[in-house]
DNA sequence: TCCGGATAGCGTCACACATC
DNA sequence: GATGTGTGACGCTATCCGGA
């Protein structure tokens, strides 16, 4: 099998186990992946006190709604009815919000084996229909902690940006592009957060950030910026609305103390009015509505690609971090809830030995 | 030391859905 | 309907690790 091949045919597994799971946790039952190491695992926790009669033991559901306690029927071999009030608070709610899509597609996969090509196709496309109408991880996970007091909640964008770092809180939505005559393109978010892109390079490099620093006492008509550069290639200059034009500071000493400890070898922007006309090497990119070249026509559409696969690049990015942390709550879902099995099983286990006739 | 498998992460594309 | 957003899929690279 090529690496690709096994890294789809791992990446088919994973996502074949977290359908399962899903599934699980929609109609309460376990999967049989999941329910063999479970009862794998249960063994080693009952040893040969494992219970040969637990297809008696029925459960009604109490219709007790969320957060209530549930009461459950148990039915013992004598035909005594206990309510047990067990470990489970409540009917667990599921993490998924479309059961018969997941359902679908874990048939889907599983049919794989014998299906025929023309059918795999078929089935691919059904596949793509039906995962794209999965809901998003923040949503799945929102409803979820809505449901379950304590639940960890992925935060809507507005906190996350005021949480973190302004080095790193670099992406927020940019309100004004601009393009130098190198080619970077340059986008300045409402709150003063500059993205320089550049087309030529690749990743992370070619995209930094700066952050406006309007705090201190920057002197009059300039703002120092801080410019967390990867790439150095000479003195770099673009415009920033208002008139004002970004230029790189040869030296710190504009720049306050404060601001020099914090730098450290971080080249200095400045953000002032121009004094002249346009400085040479720098091209303000025209509005759409001015464009009439052909060439500026072609500009505009690189413009916009590039804008659009750096956001479309921060958003894959965004993706990733909410899709781990969703993978993370599972587990410790999981977690939780194997040890609340246990504890039923134990429970049931002593209620058995209560309600159970002595045979000495 | 080299090689190959396993894994994680990234960028991009395509698509569905939401919003304007 | 145009545009923006979220996410699965895919291909690629880097890194780690165990075996030859």
């Amino acid at each position: 099998m090529s690496k690709c091949g096994r890294k789809k045919y791992i990446k088919t597994n994973l996502r074949q186990m977290t359908m399962e799971t899903i599934d699980s946790q929609q109609d309460g039952s376990i999967p049989d992946s999941v329910a063999e190491s479970k009862s794998a695992h249960m063994q080693t926790q009952t040893g040969q006190n494992s219970i040969p009669t637990l297809a008696q033991v029925s459960v009604a559901g109490s219709g007790t709604g969320r957060g209530s306690p549930a009461v459950t029927l148990v039915q013992l071999p004598s035909g005594q009815t206990v309510h047990v009030q067990g470990v489970f608070q409540t009917p667990q709610p599921s993490v998924i919000q479309s059961p018969q899509i997941q359902t679908v597609q874990v048939a889907t996969i599983a049919e794989t084996d014998e299906s025929a090509e023309s059918e795999s196709v078929i089935d691919f496309h059904k596949r793509r229909e039906i995962l794209s109408r999965r809901p998003s991880y923040r949503k799945i996970l929102n409803d979820l902690s809505s449901d379950v007091p304590g639940f960890p909640k992925i935060e809507e964008e507005k906190s996350e940006e005021e949480g973190t770092s302004p080095n790193i809180a670099a992406m927020a939505v940019p309100t004004s592009i601009y393009q130098t005559s190198t080619g970077q393109y340059i986008a300045i978010a409402q709150g003063g957060t500059i993205q320089i892109s550049n087309p030529g390079s690749d990743g992370v490099q070619g995209l930094q950030a700066l952050t406006m620093t309007n705090s201190g006492a920057p002197p009059p008509g300039a703002t120092i910026v801080q410019y967390a550069a990867q790439s150095a290639d000479g003195t770099q200059q673009f415009f920033v609305p208002g008139s004002q034009v970004v230029v790189q500071d040869e030296e710190t000493e504009l720049a306050p103390s404060h601001m020099a400890a914090t730098t450290g070898d971080m080249p200095t922007y400045q953000i002032r009015a121009p004094t002249t006309a346009l400085p040479q090497g720098v091209v303000m990119a025209a509005s759409p509505g001015s464009l009439h070249s052909p060439q500026q026509l072609a500009e505009e559409a690189t413009r916009k690609r590039e804008l659009r696969l750096m956001k479309n690049r921060e958003a894959a990015k965004e993706c990733r971090r909410r899709k781990k942390e969703y993978v993370k709550c599972l587990e410790s879902r999981v977690a939780v809830l194997e040890v609340q099995n246990r504890k039923l099983i134990e429970e049931l286990e002593t209620l058995k030995d209560i309600c159970s006739p002595k045979t000495d």
